[in-house]
Parts: C-alpha cells; structure tokens; sequence
DNA sequence: AAGGGCTTCAACCGCGGGCAA
DNA sequence: ATTGCCCGCGGTTGAAGCCCT
C-alpha cells in the first residue's frame, strides 16, 4: 500500500543533526517517551519529521548503544548470523546488545563483505566460491591468511593471530574440498550425494560442524540443539540457537534418510537440506573402488587406494558423524615425508 | 601542499506489513 | 473489504575524513 513520504512537509530540515537538537529529543524521550514519533517532533519543538528524530534515537543516541569497533566475537556472530539470515539486520541487530541494524549493515557492507571475499568466500551464499578461478586464488587466500598479523596493532595480537590461523585453515579446508568436489566429479554416479565440508563454520566455531549433519528427528527448530548431544562451550551452543532460531527447518521423518545441511536459503530464512538414504548406502562414499564407477577418466587407479582417495574417503564417513572433521585429527599434511601431506593434494587438484 | 580517489557511516528514501476505523 | 496511518526495514546516498600520488 506504501504512503507518502513524512518528510515531505516543507520547511523541515534535513541532514546532520546539530548537539542542540540532539539534546532536545534525549531530554524530551527521556521525560515522555517517544509515544508516536509522527507527533514527536512537534511536542517536543524539533523542526524534523519524526521519522528522523526515530532514526536519530535509534541509532544514535538511545543510551544503550554500544560504541566502538566490533569486536572480533561480534564479527564472527555477524558472518555466522548473516549465513542464516541474508540481510536481515534488525534480526541480527537482535542478537548483538547494543548494536544496531544500521551499524551492522554498514559495518558488513565496508570491512566484513570484504574479508570474505578476500577469502575467497561468497559473501552471498557463504559458500567457498566455485568460479574456476579458484584454484588460481590460492596464493592470495594464503598471502591473506599471512599478512593478517602485520596489519594488527600489538593491542590486537591475539586477535590476528586467531584470524592467521583461521584463515591458514580455511585455505586448507577450501584446498581440500576442491579436490573431493574434483574426485567427484570424475568417479562418482549421479545418485551419490553431494557434501559440503562448509569451510564457514569449520573457521569460526570448534563445534558447529554437527550442524551440518544434523540428526534424525530432532528437528524441531530452537530446540534442535539441544537434542543434539553437542559437547560445546557456551558460546557454540548460543550460536547453535542463533542458527535455528530465526529458520524454518524442514522435518525429516524418515528413519532411513540422514540429514545434511547444507547452504541456507538467505532470502526465505529457510535452511536448504538434502536427504541420503541411508538404508541404500550403508558406506556411502564419493570415491569407491566398485569397478562399474567410471574412473576412465581419471589418473586414478580403480583397483588401489592411494593416500589422497583413503583420507577423501575417511573425510566423507566421519562428516556424517558428530565430529566431521575426525579425518583430520593426527593428520600431517605438512610433513612431506607422511603418507598423504599436501603436495599430493595439489598434484591431484592440478 | 594540493587535489583526486577511496572509505566510512550517519542519514535519507521508499516500500511493505500491521492495525484500526 | 477498503482505506489510511504508523512504524520498521533494507537499500542507497552523500558529506567528511583519510590516503595516496
């Protein structure tokens, strides 16, 4: 329906709002209220239309505003809370004390859009760009993840540091799922299911990987975490509630079906989810040593597991269980002399 | 020092939902 | 069911400050 505009009085005026304007609607909120904020002005003897004098509370002068950078907490909440919601910044607003839309929005829009990008990540989607330009950006995901620390003031040291090592690991995270992504492309049928190792919530929270293979029947939205048995600290588990408090989650009902969450619908808040039947592929993989599966025309040999297959083949078992990233513990990809190190991993990506 | 380009963020604009008459 | 008012939201703008040459 819409209306006309509450500005377009003659005579008010508009832009940067002076102190003593300010003081006027803090005094005037602070003894009445603002009640109804087309009346506001008026009462209150501001030459403003009360949409501007909301906007001016709201965003600036409530007393509850918290001032300042984000924090690097506040960060991660905001890119984890906008993989859920899309732009939805009063909803995120929400769920960080003191802030508000307006201040997120910019915040996303001048420096956290841009990480991520730099990160070789999709700030839409979340998800690891898939351009074939990719594989090309690895150095500069790397050169980013180590120029991190010298942009940091001491004050912000430990931050960098974490940030380093988060961005170390999402390149090796991005590395590796290029090369299951490039495995199963060349081997596996059409029935095999896709996987996303969602490099997003493997860089920012120990634990919220189980939220990408979720659980039979436990999806009943808020309450989903805790059902799931989580084994996180606090901080992962209010970020778990975060997750599922604002979807809208698909059930799954089927005993025989395994629930992987993959990508988030930003736009209709609803998490996007694919079923495997799991009573169909009791060891489901995306790379098999079954000679019916196509290998011709890999460099794979169909008849042997080498190291790269096996740990790709580990990897995909244990994401379907509450720790999906179990194939990487005691794994030394950067000792050549080991089995599997990462020289292996980009000869077959190359 | 100057000025042009870039970045930041407060403020504005217009739309749509909720609600009451 | 329709209309109009109010509010809140997301996208956009533009002034100010910063940076680089």
């Amino acid at each position: 329906m819409g209306r006309s505009p509450c500005c377009d009085e003659i005579g008010l005026k508009k832009g940067p709002w002076t102190p003593e304007e300010d003081k006027v609607l803090v005094e005037y909120i602070q003894k009445n209220g603002h009640g109804s904020w087309r009346r506001l002005p008026k009462l209150a003897g501001l030459n403003r239309c009360g949409k501007s004098c909301r906007l001016r509370w709201t965003n600036y002068l409530r007393p509850d505003i918290k001032r300042g950078r984000f924090d690097d907490e506040e960060e991660r909440l905001i890119i984890h809370l906008h993989s859920i919601l899309g732009n939805k910044w009063s909803a995120i607003a929400a769920r960080l004390p003191g802030r508000t839309d307006n201040e997120i929005k910019n915040y996303w829009n001048t420096h956290l859009r841009k990480k991520l990008m730099q990160m070789g990540i999709d700030p839409v989607t979340h998800q690891k760009r898939t351009d074939l330009n990719f594989l090309s950006g690895i150095p500069n995901i790397f050169a980013v993840s180590g120029n991190l620390g010298s942009l940091a003031s001491s004050s912000d040291h430990l931050n960098a540091l974490r940030l380093q090592a988060d961005a170390a690991t999402l390149a090796r995270v991005q590395l590796l799922q290029s090369l299951i992504q490039l495995i199963a492309a060349t081997s596996s049928s059409s029935t095999t299911p896709a996987l996303s190792l969602d490099p997003m919530n493997h860089v920012f929270g120990s634990n919220d990987q189980c939220l990408f293979n979720g659980q039979l029947g436990v999806l009943n939205n808020q309450d989903v975490a805790n059902s799931l048995n989580l084994g996180g600290d606090h901080h992962d588990q209010k970020l778990i509630n975060y997750k599922y408090s604002d979807a809208i989650i698909n059930p799954c009902s089927s005993a025989d079906h395994e629930l992987f969450m993959e990508s988030t619908n930003n736009a209709n808040q609803v998490i996007n989810c694919s079923y495997m039947d799991t009573s169909a592929h009791s060891t489901p993989s995306l790379v098999t040593t079954s000679p019916e599966n196509n290998l011709e025309n890999t460099t794979i040999d169909p008849t042997v597991q080498d190291p790269v297959s096996c740990f790709v083949d580990e990897c995909i078992s244990s994401s379907r269980n509450l720790n999906p990233f179990g194939a990487w513990e005691g794994l030394d990809l950067d000792n050549p002399n080991t089995d599997l190190c990462w020289k292996d991993i980009l000869e077959r990506i190359s």
